[in-house]
DNA sequence: AAATTAAATTTCATATACTGGAATATCTAC
DNA sequence: GTAGATATTCCAGTATATGAAATTTAATTT
């Protein structure tokens, strides 16, 4: 139910289109999207033109190449606010991270994948977009780890799926069975822990928001550098992001969608 | 040609469907969105299915609505890096800011509208998507009509037509002719006022971003309250204001795609 | 400047996917 | 249990998307 379906008819093709663009991580020609395309060439070609026609891509001229549209970004802004947890977490995380004094990070599934909604961080200026909307790696990540735990069997294994259990240290987990374990222990214990599994020297401790259905929200995490902080030490966090957590899933059970339609006045769309 | 053609076959009538869903500003049950819809029931309630099987809807099975999906958000990641000036402008931003001491917005034309894409305060912790995303009026802000005023003239006679003109204070420019005037004022001076036209007490003075090629990129502006400063203290900001445009506008003709496209390792998509 | 190659766009007959009025099923509330 | 609302499916007709191939246009090379 969770899964895409890559054909939902020409809207599936053009979402399809468009991912491709995205994947590129910056602006591409036209010859490079209709080669990544698993659609004919004549048949990309429109799709891009009608994406752009939309705004859903760019072309610039000059450089005579299609980037994503700005229209994203605004759909985007209302997508952050009305289905991710960032605005209801948002006092939550903000009194957490000043309480642990460590990077604290708000990750919801995205398609088996981890995408990060909100970060706080001590020293960092906050960085918009270059955070908030970045995804990750489920398998081999705390947030992660934490939320595919307490999945449902339907959804794990949906998850499951798409992870791609590379290699990215010595630590990661690199195979179904050997997560599956893992993934009962954190079930256990209630809390997952990161140790260099994704970044060499980065660690982290985790907890899953999970609603009074038992139904997976989103994670909470603290990291921190394995220079500074031992796993030990991360640990003593746990009862206080599990507390924090708790909160957040109150919060968003008892949520009546504070943002009522306010009038923006802009001409037509 | 920067028209959204709100037929653009199906691909066109799903995201104007996703737009509908976006504009109620909240999670919307199937009823609201079917009658707001210009399509049948039937048309409309598959391409919602569409949409929410390619996870640019999520449905709620709790209260029974939909919302915009969380690809949405990352999808908005990659056009936010990849398309918008805020990458670049980061550093001048910064330093800016820090300059001013007051607040300053970073924004680019979407369809007519101002769209913020990054924001500097000095008080204010930074909001994320809360900010970057927003959208506003082009004809009544400041760095609206600093971008109006230097679009040629097709674009700027496309980006007219979307203009509400609703009078948000008594010193809106409510009508085109007005709005013509002052946009010459501000072709010849080089910057634009805000006189509180679309909030009362607040003032800003904004300057383009103008490419090589005399595009309009976006706009630089800076906001103050009407009780702090006055119109001529915000003046003199102009000349710093338009260094820092001209930077950007530089880093952006230079600007050689730094974001390779970085190994993620997710599995399917 | 002519020739060569690559890129962008169009054509058109065909097949397919979309359409939408209406019927039906499912849920909700009293 | 019945009424009213909401959600979902049907299906013939048709508009729309398809894609191989051809054409135009632009960029490179000789």
């Amino acid at each position: 139910m969770t899964e895409v379906h890559s054909s939902d008819g020409t809207v599936g093709k053009a979402l399809k289109v468009l991912e491709l663009a995205a994947n590129f991580g910056r602006p591409t020609r036209l010859p490079e999207l209709i080669s990544s395309s698993p659609y004919p060439k004549a048949t990309t070609y429109r799709l891009i033109q009608t994406l752009t026609s939309q705004n859903m891509l760019q072309f610039d001229s000059d450089r005579k190449c299609y980037a994503l549209g700005l229209r994203l970004v605004r759909l985007a802004h209302a997508a952050w606010n009305q289905s991710s947890l960032a605005p209801i977490a948002k006092q939550h995380i903000d009194k957490l991270a000043a309480n642990v004094g460590e990077t604290v990070h708000l990750a919801q599934l995205d398609n088996g994948h981890v995408l990060y909604v909100d970060k706080r961080s001590s020293e960092d200026k906050l960085e918009m977009f270059s955070e908030a909307g970045r995804i990750g790696p489920a398998y081999c990540t705390g947030v992660g780890k934490a939320m595919l735990a307490f999945l449902n069997g339907a959804e794990l294994c949906e998850a499951l799926k798409h992870q791609a259990f590379h290699r990215f240290t010595n630590s990661t987990f690199c195979d179904k069975a050997k997560l599956q374990d893992e993934l009962r222990i954190i079930q256990s214990s209630g809390y997952a822990l990161d140790r260099e599994e994704h970044e060499d020297g980065i660690i982290c401790v985790a907890v899953p928001i999970v609603s009074k259905s038992n139904r997976v929200l989103g994670a909470l995490s603290v990291t921190t550098s394995a220079y500074r902080n031992t796993i030990e030490q991360l640990e003593r966090f746990v009862p206080e992001l599990a507390r924090t957590a708790e909160s957040i899933a109150a919060e968003a059970a008892s949520w009546k969608f504070p943002h009522h339609n306010q009038e923006i006045h802009l001409g037509s769309r």
